[in-house]
DNA sequence: AAATCGTGGCG
DNA sequence: TCGCCAAGATT
């Protein structure tokens, strides 16, 4: 083992982050036959998401959802209203897959070889690794974005991302220990508290003697990374539709964004101002607009609302053609409800521009 | 294989 | 304020 791997063990085990999913340093992995369940989950969650957002969820679902088993044979619904406000949807649609497919094809427990991992629902070649090492100590090459922003500072590699994994899975094949799952956390803690994507903290930092970066000038120069392109605006409109104190919600068809998700009814979103036709005819009320981010545009999204004396019939022409489980929700019941954020934000602005209903 | 897919926090 | 970013997978 080289040098560099013993200062970051080291310092891992005076340093580790203590988390519900996490085996402390040095420890042999728990017995508990549902602990790669819990490591399979967290690991879904944690994809491009943060530990601070997770923890909530992860408390959650496993409370509800205590084995592979028990979250197999779960409702769609019940699992989607319970993900709802984590983002990345699809991942709760394979969650569910993934473990219906342990269930079925794996007698309920998950495979513990790599290559058997990944070719599961939502499993990709980051969590196949990261379940390998964590859930059942098997030697595993692991590599997130924090993995990269270390190793690419720690060589000073030039080649921009992705095209420079190659050469980092080449750097981490040497230096990966036979301990690979306390060694790939150690790296996730350090890139989270001292290897951090800006001002990263070189003085304090375990691996600084060996660090490229660290001698530079700027080390938070690395990794490299292709320029993003421009984020565009795009509008459109959600209607919000009431009838004996209820509002009319879809369920998303269940591919694209917000796939799956229970949602309010809405026109489709494009880069110049529509004027959507309202799906029904009636007194329609402009509320306003929401602003909300997504990945790779920002959308504008106006708010129509429509009062009724009574719930109208519906037509699957009335609501875009997506008139998929339709329901009449509770104005109480509605933050509840499993709405993605976006159209919480819009549930709150109508709310408060409707006080009679609120 | 570049594009798609959420959300909240932080400097 | 706003761009960047966080334990990526899928197509």
């Amino acid at each position: 083992m080289t040098h560099t791997v013993s200062n970051l063990l080291n310092w891992y085990r005076g340093n580790a982050r203590a988390l519900p999913w996490r085996n402390p340093p040095g420890e042999a992995l728990p017995t508990d036959p549902d602990w790669p369940y819990r490591v399979w989950l967290s690991e879904i969650m944690l994809q491009q998401t943060t530990v601070a957002a997770v923890k909530a969820y992860f408390a959650a679902f496993t409370a509800r959802w205590p084995t592979v088993a028990a979250l197999a044979a779960a409702d769609d619904a019940d699992v989607m209203q319970a993900w709802a406000g984590l983002g990345y949807y699809a991942r709760a649609r394979n969650l569910l897959a993934c473990a219906r497919a342990v269930v079925a094809d794996h007698g309920g427990r998950f495979p513990s070889d790599e290559d058997a991992l990944r070719t599961l629902p939502g499993i990709g070649p980051y969590t196949s690794a990261a379940i390998a090492a964590f859930a059942f100590g098997r030697h595993a090459i692991v590599i997130d974005g924090n993995v990269e922003r270390v190793v690419t500072r720690l060589d000073a590699i030039d080649t921009p991302l992705p095209a420079a994994r190659p050469q980092i899975r080449g750097a981490l094949e040497t230096l990966t220990p036979q301990n690979a799952s306390d060694f790939a956390q150690a790296l996730m803690d350090l890139a989270t508290s001292i290897c951090t994507p800006r001002n990263p903290r070189c003085l304090i930092c375990p691996l600084s003697p060996d660090c490229r970066a660290a001698r530079s000038p700027n080390p938070a120069d690395w990794p490299r990374k292709a320029p993003k392109r421009p984020r565009p605006t795009r509008r459109g409109t959600a209607w919000w539709i009431e009838a004996q104190g209820q509002i009319l919600t879809i369920v998303r068809p269940a591919k694209g964004l917000l796939g799956g998700m229970r949602a309010l009814p809405s026109s489709d979103w494009h880069d110049t101002e529509p004027a959507p036709a309202p799906p029904l005819p009636g007194n329609w009320q402009n509320l306003g607009a929401i602003s909300h981010g997504f990945t790779h545009f920002e959308l504008i999204l106006s708010v129509h609302a429509l009062s009724l004396p009574q719930k109208p019939q519906l037509a699957r022409a009335d609501l875009s053609g997506a008139l998929l489980e339709a329901a009449w929700v509770n104005v109480e019941d509605i933050p509840g409800a499993g709405l993605p954020t976006l159209f919480k934000k819009a549930a709150v602005l109508a709310r408060a521009h409707l006080p009679e209903a609120a």
